[in-house]
DNA sequence: AAATAAATTTAGACACGGCTAAAATAATTT
DNA sequence: AAATTATTTTAGCCGTGTCTAAATTTATTT
């Protein structure tokens, strides 16, 4: 019985609480700068909402020192996630909008998706736990799967993976593996890593590819056949 | 060539524009007040909105006297109602969205279909004409498709007819209505008129119904097999 | 036609979420 | 350790879209 007042978020709030947890995950400490970045505003706007949100209770400030989510505000961002990699799959497979697409879209779905329209895409889709990236999408309960899975550049061939995850950060390279047919799921064998960061050599479907380093770093894998 | 922008409109935009068509539509003026009652602001918050719509040519207003629609306005209002209707369809035939709840979340849809979206659920619908209580969906090039109908308080019985429309002002008369299985395309026998504005009685699939003149003076009918 | 009532507009304020420029703090060089 | 650079915060401004209270115009009574 305290002050539970469940008042409606704005969408910039969703926004700001999702790039917290993005960089949180990714980066570990969540910097102004950073958080500027993510979102295209300056600094200076992202102190001001810092400032909101940390009075909301939503996320906790230490002057100069960064950001980092509360119980609350990490509900609130895996919710929003959630909403958002559900919205992914659902455009990808009841609309057939290729994944190169989806992000954009989702971009702007993830806030105006009802828990009504959330449970029913969730169970159109047979309670997916990927969206078309390999991305995790958050349970109901507000918790994420955990995987184990490392990327790409680090793995000593020769040997053979199966693709988790393909980063949806630049569409461009969406098309590119699309276009050769690497998706998540995919199983293919690590032949060679080339050295003086040279491209990493794979096989799958009976054909050899080079892929670059920079393109590499963004795709996740695991031990195949475990 | 002239100052063709293609500037965003914001979501108060695009509500204050269908709100003038719907009103427009229904009333004929558009008065200041009116639109204060349809979008749930203040009357002053009106005349303010209203001057920057004028500004931008999207309405035409003459002080004290109300607005109109320009060309470039009723355009985008119409886009925003085809938005709004062929969502309401595709929640229910897509998702099982029930008739009386789709209106609601397409207040909210409607401001974030893209194009590629609009066309891929046009595309999934079969190229609709009316969406899920009758209401008719405006053409891709901007022009509204006319009927022929009339409230089923002012037919005079006995006669058949096909309900073409229902309004969705209220949830609570769909869930009525959708009870006793009266939708668009229903056919039925208009048996009798009770006087002092007594209710309207009907005979469909078997059974006969009396409704009131509240309920069927948002029910919109065509005389059957003409 | 004058008085009253209703509708509309003006004036001025506010919350939100952005911005730039300048000040404060932290991190890195030299 | 002092100086320089980078990051973060403060201060103050702006546009959007809302509000209330007061003034104005139009409509309706009497």
């Amino acid at each position: 019985m305290e002050e539970r007042e469940e008042k409606a978020l704005s969408q910039s709030i969703e926004d700001y609480l999702k790039a917290v947890y993005e960089v949180e995950t990714s980066e570990g400490k969540v910097s102004t700068s950073a958080l500027s970045e993510k979102l295209g505003v300056s600094p200076a706007s992202v102190t001001n909402m810092v400032k909101k949100l940390s009075e909301r209770n939503l996320i906790a400030h230490r002057r100069y020192q960064g950001v980092a989510l509360t119980t609350a505000g990490r509900k609130i961002a895996l919710e929003v996630i959630r909403h958002h990699r559900l919205v992914e799959l659902y455009l990808k497979e009841a609309l057939g909008v290729p994944w190169d697409r989806v992000h954009q879209e989702a971009e702007k779905w993830e806030h105006v998706l009802s828990e009504d329209l959330e449970d029913r895409m969730d169970e159109f889709l047979g309670y997916p736990v990927a969206d078309p990236h390999g991305s995790p999408i958050p349970r109901r309960d507000g918790t994420m799967p955990v995987r184990d899975c490392s990327s790409l550049v680090e793995i000593e061939p020769p040997v053979q993976v199966r693709v988790v995850e393909v980063s949806d950060h630049d569409p461009e390279l969406l098309r590119y593996l699309g276009g050769i047919g690497l998706y998540p799921e995919t199983e293919m064998t690590v032949v060679s890593r080339e050295p003086f960061k040279g491209p990493i050599v794979v096989e799958f479907t009976g054909k050899e590819y080079s892929i670059g380093r920079n393109a590499a770093e963004y795709i996740m894998v695991e031990k195949a056949a475990g």
